[in-house]
DNA sequence: ATTATTGTCCTAAGCACTTAGGACAATAAT
DNA sequence: ATTATTGTCCTAAGTGCTTAGGACAATAAT
């Protein structure tokens, strides 16, 4: 798969939200296994330590289950999911539209850009 | 003036960004004179260095020009800050749209969630 | 002329993140 | 029974961020 990681932030955050989203986007279904933490690791080109410490996150969260040896699944709570999913969307919703409005930008202003998000946005004011 | 600054990232790129909104959203008007670094750091409970390294990048993009000892002002040209305006504009929303998307919300289900910034979202799918 | 202000540079220390690699217990695979 | 896999823990080193505070040149203020 692929991995958008910047060095904007630690790197294992970015793993763990990224994950986050696959999970709660059925990317990877309830119950089904989960990759290893080596795998991932390569996968992802970063360290062991750096996935498991995204993926010990996930487990805090309940998203995936941990079985000692046998390695992860994904959790069958499904209404954990759902709330997930609209956490994180409401989480993105709010900080998105306040950053937009701090620069001045109103609600039917943001519809319309987010709409055609191809046109030219520097003619705004 | 109120800083919303967290632990997720290094704080210099926080404050940057966080002037950068204010200025092309004009509470920093074209050529008015800038509070001084040690008045930023004070207000923002932050050391005179971290302050310094987020004015220093403010330079760097022409949004504030520096008086050696006579402190800094904001840039007078109109063109780079409607440019400025609408390139970080672009930015956040091709990530949020993207981000949302990875999770499964279509565009009007996006645009019907911003509207309504309340109601509760977790009823999705 | 003297003093204060401003931007800037500097060292030093503490801290979190990242990488590299070694090691181990519990279980699966053979 | 033996071997491989898996999650996990560990040390060690390097790097960048942050803070604290000292210092200096150039200019403004007096």
């Amino acid at each position: 798969m692929e991995w958008k990681i910047d060095d904007s932030r630690p790197i294992w955050p970015q793993i763990k939200e990224q994950l986050m989203r696959d999970i709660v986007a059925g990317k990877y279904p309830m119950g089904s296994p989960f990759p290893t933490v080596r795998d991932l690791a390569e996968d992802a080109k970063v360290n062991r330590n750096t996935m498991q410490r995204a993926l010990s996150e996930l487990e805090n969260e309940g998203l995936v289950i941990t079985n000692r040896t046998s390695g992860r699944t994904v959790t069958m709570d499904e209404n954990l999911i759902k709330l997930t999913r609209g956490k994180i969307a409401k989480e993105k919703i709010v900080s998105f539209r306040q950053e937009m409005e701090d620069m001045g930008f109103t609600m039917e202003e943001i519809i319309s850009l987010m709409r055609g998000s191809d046109s030219d946005v520097e003619k705004g004011e």
